[in-house]
This record gives structure tokens, sequence and C-alpha cells, in this order.
RNA sequence: GCCGCCUUGGCCUAAUGGCAUGGCAAUUGAUUUGUAAUCAAUAGGUUGGCGGUUCGAGUCCGUCAGGCGGCACCA
């Protein structure tokens, strides 16, 4: 039998059920490759080759073998749990981004932290016996029977009894499982169980909830190790630890979810509004403020009464019902009917910087990320229907700009007309789909589609950002709204005098200002650039008494120029001061004595690097202001 | 909202049911300092709130609040 195998045809010997791939696998690859595709598709390493079949091994250290190998790290977890634990009933046991998860129904019994070292342990054992992932393709019948405590299991049998049911045995657990998985328990070493949680049987808050079991799992220990580092690091970068120790900002026990802004992260916010304000003008954004309490009949007619009212906030003011905005575009679409349009206005490009509350469950609260009460950098652009790819393409160059500012890179989302409840025409949608892909491709970002998760008015793009810690965030978004101007009555006169309805674009950049002060923390690890930092330059003069008069001046000078700028003059031994000064993450520290007073020079030391550089006085504050005018080092 | 865990001076933290620790910060005094912590003294607590068990509760039980890890939610 020949097959194409790694790209080279090789001569192989028919066999029995896995005899060929056992005499390739022990010749070379043990431990090399986890499983492999046969004319595409993945298959367990034991799967039966065929004459001319086309085979590619899926090799150690590629994203699929990772995913196979944490999959199989569930399973042999679960392994041990059912050793350590013969009641507990499975749900699912899936791979995910880091790592893996088990949803265990451990009955009446609470899993406790100090259970995943005995798990773990059990764990380790296992791996010893190196036992064989064995798979098994029975009838539903047959699968029924094995798993006829498991009332979880039996569900997925029943769903999925029509495209036949699969089952791996490694030593003498079995689970219900499509595969696929490594070729013997051996293959993994590396690994730790991480936490405990809950979660709702497939996702559905009406059903029970299992306990979850998060662990991760990989290849070596350099690699584990280092994924441990991250974790560590995620936790030293978290934005609620940083905004407690920097000053940012803290949220009281009398308003969950409402953050409160110390001084510090004030400085911090006006930096960021300061530049998105720079934005926008340039851009030719036309910037309004519209109420944060507006009657009934308003949400009435956006449809938010109807549609968002758990969410939202409400009052009554002489009898009358009010609501406390969870979104501006209502005061938007009023802003745009308040006067008469003309198609040579469009498209008008309204931002708001809009306060909106929203009440979000006491569980889905998370520092800055998730709060009740958030500052959307929001827009909406009115345009004519045939603006719509150049006026997104307008808004993805602006998005592009922020990014980068920030040094986060991102990928876009397309999601597309819903399968049912959506309104206008089909037509419609795939001119406005089109138009949004093109926008994206004339800008050179490539783009998923994520198919029927449009919103029922419109299609959107989701900006996805990626930070320094490999996570993700959603923060911009581009949507388009065929409903609002419409409930509204919104529209713009024609070049032949008639009055026609315009589309409506909604967009945010940033997402909330909160949020994204939280993720930049993060990013920054809490070391802003200069342009940002709440504290800009620390001055430290060596000798307060004999020093200090030129530091102030110096730091008057500064003042004047709009830097944010400190004197540390205390008491303290000069090498104290300036670990006051790398403390509390100060861009710049600028030590003065004898020799600079001299010399009219100032010593700068940047935060991180280990020594200070001496530049002329006057030299040192136009690179400063240049630094915080572009926003980029200039020295 | 749900499951689990947590809550000790401003911050971090210790305490088999038996005298509430220690550090940082603060205050006072001495020191006047050249690139990451000078020395000493002082003050700071109804151990998140309320209720219970006990001779005795930071510790055990109940309850409320807030937080954390997740889940659900985020048109």
């Amino acid at each position: 039998m020949k097959v194409n195998y790694d790209g080279k045809l090789v001569e192989l010997e028919e066999g029995a059920n896995g005899f060929v791939l056992a005499k390739l696998f022990d010749a070379e690859n043990k431990k090399k490759d986890v499983a492999y595709e046969i004319n595409g598709e993945a298959f367990d390493m034991s799967h039966p080759l065929k004459d001319g079949d086309e085979v590619k091994f899926i090799r150690i250290g590629t994203p699929e073998a990772f995913e196979i190998l944490n999959h199989s790290t569930s399973h042999l977890m679960a392994e041990a749990i059912h050793h350590l634990f013969p009641d507990a009933k499975f749900g699912f046991g899936p791979a995910i981004e880091e790592g893996f998860y088990y949803d265990v129904d451990f009955g009446t019994y609470v899993l406790k932290e100090e259970d995943l070292a005995k798990i773990e342990a059990e764990m380790k054992k296992l791996v010893k016996e190196d036992a064989r992932f064995v798979r098994k393709e029975v009838s539903p019948e047959e699968a029924d029977e094995v798993f006829k405590d498991n009332p979880y299991k039996k569900e997925l049998i029943a769903e999925h009894s029509e495209e036949g049911i699969s089952l791996y045995t490694q030593g003498s657990f079995t689970d219900l499982c499509k595969g696929i998985h490594l070729p013997s328990t051996g293959y993994i070493k590396h690994f730790k169980l991480l936490s405990i949680a809950g979660a709702y049987w497939r996702g559905d808050s009406k059903n029970k909830q299992l306990t979850r079991i998060y662990g991760t799992s990989w290849w070596t220990e350099e690699e584990l190790s280092s994924y441990l580092e991250l974790l560590e690091r995620r936790k030293k970068n978290d934005h609620r630890k940083l905004g407690k120790e920097l000053g940012l900002f803290f949220i009281s026990d009398y308003g969950p979810g409402f953050p409160f802004f110390l001084p510090n992260g004030m400085k911090l916010k006006n930096a960021l509004l300061g530049y998105w304000h720079e934005v926008h003008r340039r851009h030719g954004y036309l910037e309004i403020e519209t109420p944060t309490m507006l009657s009934r009949e308003l949400w009435e007619t956006s449809g938010h009464w109807d549609h968002y009212k758990s969410n939202m906030y409400t009052t009554k003011i002489d009898e009358k019902d009010f609501a406390i905005k969870p979104m501006n575009c209502p005061g938007a679409l009023v802003t745009y009917n308040q006067s008469l349009h003309s198609y040579k206005e469009l498209p008008i490009r309204y931002a708001e910087l809009g306060h909106v509350h929203r009440h979000e469950a006491s569980g889905a609260l998370n520092g800055l990320f998730r709060v009740r009460a958030f500052t959307q950098d929001d827009a909406h652009i009115f345009i004519r229907e045939d603006q719509i790819e150049s006026e997104v393409g307008e808004i993805i160059s602006l998005l592009d700009e922020v990014y980068a500012t920030f040094g986060l890179t991102y990928k876009i989302v397309l999601s597309t007309r819903p399968d049912s409840d959506y309104i206008g025409t089909v037509e419609f949608w795939d001119k406005a789909e089109k138009a949004l892909g093109q926008a994206c491709k004339d800008a050179g970002h490539d783009y998923d589609i994520n198919p029927g998760d449009g919103a029922f008015y419109g299609p959107k793009l989701d900006f996805k950002l990626r930070d320094s810690m490999g996570r993700t965030w959603q923060c911009g978004t581009i949507q388009l709204d065929l409903n609002l101007p419409h409930r509204f009555g919104c529209f713009y006169i024609d070049e032949h005098g008639e009055k026609k309805e315009p589309v409506m674009l909604h967009r945010v950049a940033f997402g909330s200002i909160e949020r994204f002060i939280g993720i930049i923390t993060e990013n920054y690890g809490g070391a802003f650039p200069t342009w940002l930092a709440p504290n800009q330059v620390d001055i430290i003069p060596v000798n307060p008494e004999k020093h200090g008069e030129y530091a102030k001046k110096l730091a008057a000078e500064l003042f004047d120029r709009k830097v944010r700028v400190r004197v540390l003059d205390g008491e303290d031994k000069l090498s104290y001061r300036l670990r006051q000064s790398i403390t509390s993450k100060v861009p710049m520290a600028i030590v003065i004595g004898d020799k600079e007073i001299e010399e009219g020079a100032v010593n700068v030391r940047r935060l991180g690097e280990e020594k200070g550089k001496s530049l002329k006085k006057d030299d040192f504050v136009s690179a400063l202001l240049k630094e915080i005018e572009t926003r980029k080092e200039a020295f």
C-alpha cells in the first residue's frame, strides 16, 4: 500500500486496524506527532490508512497539537476524578484557548482547592501507565448502556444518535467523545489544574450548575512555567490592583459598579480625552452633549422601553416616567431632527462622550471592565446610502490611528444578517455587508465573518484588540442602523428636493473610557507613556536646601508648559525619593545637584532604565514637550 | 442573578476556639543626603454589618453587604 506521507510517497504493508500506523509511528515519529490529517481531515494516530491516502502529521508545537493535548488532558483528569470520586458524573470536557476544562457533577460534594492537588497527583500516576486512547464506534443503545447513570452524556447521545457515537477508553476509563486524542496518556506530562468554578450545564441558566475545573497542559516544563508566569504577570498588572496602588480610581460599597476617579485617574482620563478630542476634530466630527435623563416617550420611540427596560434606571418626575440613558443614540437622533438637512451636508458626524447607566447583573461587575455607569466615546453618523463604504473606510482609518497610538493590534469581525427577526430588505443587507467588507479590504485589513450575528437593525464590524498579555478585548464597533432613523422619522432633502431617510452608523473607538483605561493600565503595567502618565516628571533635588530653589524654578517652568510635574523635596535620602518616583511609575525622574546647576543641565532617568543621562536644561524641556505632543519618545 | 471562595488599622499580612501579629505608609525627633528603602520613638483595631452557639469567637453556625474565580448576561 502506498500513502503520501508528509510529501513523500511511502510504501507500507497492509495490516490490521492500526498496524500500518504503528509501524510508522514506532519507527521514527514517536512523540513528535500526536495525530494526523488524512486527506485534510484530522484523525487519531490509530486510524487505519488506505492506499493512496494523503497523510500529514500533526506535529508537536502546532496549535492543533496543543488543542489535542489539552483535550486529552481533560480526559485524563476525568479518569483521575473517576478514580477519586466514583460517583462523579461528567458533562463537557473540551480544550479551550489556553488549556482545558471539564464540567463535573459531584452530587452533594463541594470540591475544594485542596482536591485539585489530589486530582493532579492521580493524573501523574496515570500518565506513568501510558495507556492508549482507544476509539470505539458504538450504537446509541450501547452508549446508553455505558452511561446509564449519567443524564448529561445520555442527553448528548440522544442528540448525536444520527451521526454516530464514539467512545474513548484509556485504561479502565471510558468517556463519550467524538475525538480526536493523543495516542496515549504518556504524552501528557506538564500540566496544572488552575481553578474551580460553577458553570451551567450546556450554558443555560435554567439548567443545573456543574463544577467546572480549569487546567492547562503543555509539551515542556518551560512552556508550562512560562505560561504560569504569564498568569502571574496578568495578576500583577491587574488594573484593580494598579488602580489602587497608583491612586487612579476606586469603587465604594455605596455604589457597586459606579467608579470614582481619584486625582491621578482624572489626570490620566483628561489626557486620554484630550487626545480623543484632537483626533475627532481632525476627522470631521462635531461634538454634542445630550441629556442624561429623558422621558419615557423618547425611550418608547427608540424601542428601549420595550426591549431594554430591565437594564435601565427609571424614576418619576411630576408623575411622569423618566429613564437615565443607557445609550446615547436617541439623543443624537433628536439632535439630528432639530434642523433640516440637505444631502450636501452628509455625512454628519455627531460625537458624544456620553455618560450612560446600565443595570448590569451584580455578578457581571468587574473593576473598570464591567461597570454600571460609564462613558461611551460614541458617535452617530448620518449618511446617504451611497456613502456607506467611504464612511466606514473613514472610521477604520480613525480606529487604526487610535489603536496604533496605544500599540494595540486588532482583528476585525463582520457580523451579518440574522436568519430571522431582522428589519429591512435582504438586498439592502447584502449591499451593506458588502460595503462593510470592502471598506475593510480597502483599508488593508482582513476580516472574519460571524454569520448571523448582526443586530436585528443592521450588520456590524467589531474590532477585537489584542493586548500585551495575549488577551483580546472588544472595544471598537461600527454598526449600521436601519431602525432608529426610521423610528424617529429622520430625513434629509435629496437632490430632487424630496425627503429621504438617511442611514445611520453607530460607532465607538475606545468603547467605554473606563474599560479602555482598565485595558491600557494592564497593557502598560501601570507604566504609562509620558503623554498619558498622571504625573509625567518628578524633580528630585539632591539636597533640598541647596538645590530646592532651582528644582522649583524648573518645576514652575514645566508647569507653565502644562507638564504634570512634582518636586520630591522631602527630608529623605535621594535614593528614597527616587524610589518613590519609581514605585509611582512616573516616566521621568530628574536629579538636580551641584553639577546640574553649574552646567545648566538636568539629569534625566527614565522609568525602567538603570541610570540617568545628562541633558542641557533647554534641550530637555523642548524634547519633553515634543515627546508629549507627538506621543512618542523623543530622546 | 447562579455556583464556589474571600473580607483582620490607609495598604499588605499573622494568629490548633484562649493576651489581635508583623511590615509598609502616617506622625514626632535625630540625620541633609548623587540614582530603588537612614535610625529611633509614637499613634493607629467594635477582626465588613447584624444575630446565634460557647465559660470564651478573627476562628464555628445563620443572615445581610461588598469583593474575587467562573457561569449566565453584555438588543
